[in-house]
DNA sequence: CGCGGCTTTGATGTTCATCAAGTAAAGTGG
DNA sequence: CCACTTTACTTGATGAACATCAAAGCCGCG
């Protein structure tokens, strides 16, 4: 992990993220503010961590997960520059509940978290935005996992494949970020199954694939298996 | 459903729920600001409603679910005037995605969303609060779906018992304000299922029911079914 | 008083987890 | 860089957990 001085003025993801602030502001902040970087597979925060950052993904992509006290893993969110910009709780809790890990690529950056709670006291407009924006993520976690639990398990496969290409890939060929183990966590069944499953869906011709490699071949039929099942 | 003004000065929740605001504050709010009373079993919001008013629970019980496509029903959360102040994403969409109903007599103030927010641009301290309060409650809500699914049938079930006996009733010996029906529904599996454990549970001396009168009478025995499986 | 929804129990079948065993791939140390 | 170890992937066989189906009693309500 190498930790860096960011550069606000040619940060591209800035005015997603602090959108509301005026560049006085912004500049304060700058001076309170860093980058990391983590390689694929490096742990970002672990659960018990105090919660001290507000750290949002700037590139790459990360999981979010919770270990349960016989030691599996759960992972709750496969989160992406943008559609993901702080964490579960972090307002109503002083110690993380959730692992986090690069599954790319990774660079976040970082601002402490009383200085966000200032901005959030003296900018109204930042405040309600940053609101809308974790309403939005815990809903959607929420639902997702609601919408989940109610498939099959051909169903779930279905749905995770689809929500990688369209929600993060934006390609009917793309290459998991995971491996069948994380699927298997993500989606709540076991790795054989998520094996066989995709075996199943290759030999059908709905996808094919190599190693981590996947392409959707026939889509209708994939979405029918995601939505009904 | 009946349609009262509200008289915030005798109002024990008020100071609960807007703790932050200065009593300048309270007053404006007042006179925007109305009560509407519920009996068991009617509807309070409907999925798809139009998202207008800010809505906190101030007595009573309600329960807040999501129907699929196949017209079946998911209980999302229980929720109690304590641990519960608003509804999830209303910062975020402009429609419901989940209806909500009273599973005891309920009584909800309203407040238009248009005040709500203005407020959150004025007053930093309450918005960092309710901010709070949203983020713990969509966490308790995500952590606990997360729990129930790694369990067993006995286990969820044994989950579900405990968390009315301490979150909602505080005592051992309670009315479950649901059906066995929509207990199956917040716990993802079936009717059926539910009575058969329950009936185990009561063959095996570990709880007592009469109808929807339950006492549990082996809470370690419980805890450790709710732990396991 | 009869209808519909809730509750209960038993019998049956399906889905899925577990176990086992082997191959491929990837990381590790000499 | 190659032997070695570990981790990921894959397939099949078995069994347990759970849903579904069926049938009957119960309760509240018009």
């Amino acid at each position: 992990m190498e930790k860096e001085v960011c550069n606000c003025e040619s940060c591209d993801y800035r005015m997603f993220v602090f959108e509301s602030l005026s560049s006085t502001e912004i500049n304060s902040l700058c001076s309170f503010k860093y980058e990391k970087v983590f390689k694929k597979g490096e742990l970002i925060v672990k659960e018990g961590d105090n919660i001290d950052d507000f750290i949002y993904l700037k590139t790459g992509l990360i999981k979010i997960y919770h270990t349960l006290y016989d030691s599996r893993e759960k992972i709750v969110n496969i989160a992406t520059p943008m559609d993901y910009v702080s964490f579960l709780s972090i307002f109503s809790d002083t110690h993380y509940k959730y692992s986090i890990s690069a599954i790319a690529d990774t660079t976040i950056c970082c601002v402490k978290l009383t200085i966000i709670k200032d901005l959030i006291k003296n900018n109204g407009n930042f405040a309600l935005s940053l609101m809308e924006r974790l309403s939005a993520n815990a809903d959607k976690i929420i639902l997702q996992n609601l919408c989940l639990n109610m498939k099959n398990l051909r169903g779930r496969i279905a749905y995770i494949l689809l929500l990688f290409a369209d929600n993060i890939y934006k390609n009917d060929n793309f290459e998991l970020p995971i491996s069948r183990k994380e699927i298997a966590q993500l989606i709540d069944m076991t790795t054989e199954n998520v094996i066989r499953i995709l075996s199943e869906f290759k030999r059908d011709k709905i996808i094919d694939t190599i190693g981590k490699k996947v392409v959707i071949l026939n889509r209708k039929n994939l979405e029918q298996i995601a939505k009904h099942g």
